[in-house]
DNA sequence: CGACGATTTGAATAGGATCAATGGGAGTGG
DNA sequence: CCACTCCCATTGATCCTATTCAAATCGTCG
């Protein structure tokens, strides 16, 4: 791994607490490379041999079964993901690919599992992310589970428009074919889940979103922090 | 907590590892305690004051929102439910309540997160008992955006019948009420699933259910490991 | 300009939910 | 022991949501 990479790895907050020599010996085995688009990275079943951190770009997070397939999730910077099967030196649950050219810090399983052994911080660290992954699919599955598809795509529009800042309009951070596969429907139904929310005030040009009428919006949505909150 | 019930607890995965003083001090601080069926125990949004485990009984988890109430899951011996929230000291995301009479351990979660610091043992189980709740939570969202609701029964009938020994007949382990909530749909559509796997060799009487032609059973529901093995 | 992929729209269908009514134990009280 | 009640489960009818298939449209890129 170039040197000149390691500050920026150093500063992630799954890092920061790290002593400086187990930090050196992880970074030792790791692997700072960078991916073009589209690109299948790990494919669910498959021992997990590599815990992998999103330093720039995107990653879909896939499953297959039967002949369909479904996103399950994206990563951003900075995000990890199969931690967990890192961790119990499992199989991958899902399948993973980049979305746009993305810089990926890969570092052995074995090197992670020493690592959360030797260093108690790094330990809290991962614990942490870990619970943040666990509390993040909850709350997917209550989505998915408690809301119709009109009402997961109005808060999930409304949820885009608070992280891009409340400005009164926002975009979407992928194709309408991913958001689509994202809260379980087909393009075509997010297509129409659209034209449903027209009267609310949200019209849609492209990626562009405006939404004019934020309060109906809220009362047909029914935000809920136990779900549509990311930090929480 | 009484003396007699500590060998119980302290023979738990979670807790088999850990130094004899640590163990000590944790349980000087929990408590035992045994409740009546239908109990609720925990609320959604309330902060997490304890992490539950459930020695005996059984507890339901589940989530609500608008006025939907869906269950996320079920916990049985030996079984904790809650520790992401407890971990992170942020609010509860699931309810539980009590189906049986049950006896729960209660452990403060400051007493958790102590012990997680000073113990490495116990720090490494809990993080293997987080990420299976996680891997566990990952497949339940597979099974329910990749799989009808027919394939969902089929293979769920398929699990119970491997964990009770596959002897062509299984018991359901809950009311139909809860199978059809825990499996996301209404009761009249798991009745209705029933009788459309009736040609598959699916025969139901009551809680009993024996099934006569387990290929195409399987045929039907294709299993998957990745979503119906529990252990993995 | 032309081709391709993504999105949208329309029509038909299937899957699941809702509402209403009925049947069937388990438990209670006479 | 039996009648009664209550709750769960089932069934039927209908409605609504979402998927599928097909076709049209839009944009982008070469």
């Amino acid at each position: 791994m170039r040197t000149t990479d390691l500050p920026q790895v150093r500063s992630l907050e799954l890092f920061r607490s790290m002593s400086e020599s187990n930090f050196d010996t992880l970074m030792q085995a790791a692997y700072l490379q960078t991916f073009p688009t589209q690109l299948d990275l790990i494919t669910e079943g498959d021992p997990a041999d590599f815990l992998y951190v999103v330093i720039e770009g995107c990653v879909e997070l896939c499953a297959r079964s039967n002949g369909r397939e479904s996103t399950m999730g994206m990563v951003r910077p900075v995000g990890t993901f199969i931690l967990a099967a890192v961790l119990k030196d499992a199989v991958y649950l899902m399948s993973a690919r980049t979305c746009q050219k993305s810089k990926i810090l890969l570092i052995p399983s074995e090197n992670v599992r020493d690592a959360f052994e030797r260093d108690e911080a790094f330990a809290r660290a991962i614990v942490v992310e870990l619970a943040n992954c666990y509390r993040g699919m909850v709350k997917e599955h209550k989505d998915l589970k408690l809301r119709t598809a009109v009402e997961r795509l109005a808060n999930r529009l409304l949820r885009y428009h608070r992280e891009q800042g409340s400005a009164g309009s926002l975009d979407l951070p992928y194709d309408k074919r991913t958001i689509a596969s994202l809260l379980g429907m087909t393009p075509e139904n997010l297509s129409r889940a659209f034209n449903t929310l027209k009267p609310y005030g949200v019209d849609v040009d492209g990626a562009k979103v405006h939404l004019s009428d934020l309060k109906s919006l809220q009362i047909l949505a029914k935000p809920n922090p136990l779900i549509d909150n990311r930090e929480s």
